[in-house]
DNA sequence: TCAAATAAGATGTTATTGCAACTATTATTT
DNA sequence: AAATAATAGTTGCAATAACATCTTATTTGA
């Protein structure tokens, strides 16, 4: 009794969070050595295929599609410039915003991320049932909503 | 045709990464706001708790346990220790161990962290009942196996 | 119309994390 | 027993990511 603060395993280990953020870490360092001939980082290449999805597209509004930090998607937006896979322009509609495109190269590369990624996910899902995967993934899904809820209610 | 490039919604969008990657990061979010009172950030929580969990342990058994690259490790239980809250002892019988125990103010700090954590898993896991959410440990269970067996298969 | 508010991005700083390379200690091999 | 291996942990560096703050451009309101 005088132990209160001894745990039990469930309360440690036994929580979403703890197998979500070794999941993450460890696919960024698969993903990083899938896309490692590509000079395209961990940090990228989920805005290189949100830009091939639909394009042209706004930081702005890549950063809302897929929950991110505008800071953090104008520095992978940059690193993607620099490596030559998307080219910048502004609206002539309204200058605040960077219109993005990718290029030739980025057209090139977007076929092979998309086979490492798929190449990824396969390697992750194995002894996984289709009908397994779909509820996980809605179940990811409502976390997360509750996730962003969290956030709006902060606002 | 020629825009074999094109991607569809299910190859963007559609798998598990996403999710895991936005609800991670949401999440540190989430948890470095809760546990900011007690000067621990998001990388240090995981590592308290276990030591709360067993005591003493090693970083190394710290690190497999958790599957956290050892250098993460040594500064997490360095900034823990700066602050207070772990204590570092060399093992008598083999020198190049730390032992790690919880000080005073780490058996206090404990109860408060974990109400925290609760706090965001009861908030994050809203909305999916026992079963389902028994069922999502499960599966995010398989992945973290193939993710590190994958890993094991690089040695 | 022009100042204030808002919006999109950029920049600087900080925290988390992993790899490469290093030190120190223990185990193994010859 | 000395040299070599292996192991635990540390340090330096780089990448990811977010927050605060700033700049520039647009919109709104008085």
């Amino acid at each position: 009794m005088s132990e209160h603060w001894r745990l039990t395993d469930k309360g440690v280990t036994d929580s979403h969070g703890q197998y979500i953020s070794a999941i993450y870490r460890h696919m960024q360092i698969l993903i990083s050595a899938e896309l490692a001939p590509y000079q395209i980082g961990s940090g990228q290449y989920i805005f290189l295929m949100a830009i091939a999805f639909q394009q042209p597209i706004t930081q702005k509004a890549l950063s809302e599609k897929l929950l991110i930090d505008k800071t953090t998607t104008a520095k992978a937006i940059a690193k993607l410039e620099a490596e030559g896979y998307v080219r910048r322009e502004a609206d002539p509609a309204d200058n605040r915003y960077q219109l993005l495109y990718l290029t030739e190269s980025g057209r090139e590369v977007v076929p092979k991320v998309q086979e490492a990624l798929g190449r990824v996910k396969s390697k992750t899902r194995k002894g996984i049932t289709d009908e397994e995967y779909d509820l996980l993934l809605g179940l990811l899904k409502i976390v997360l909503r509750n996730l962003s809820k969290q956030e709006e209610m902060l606002e």
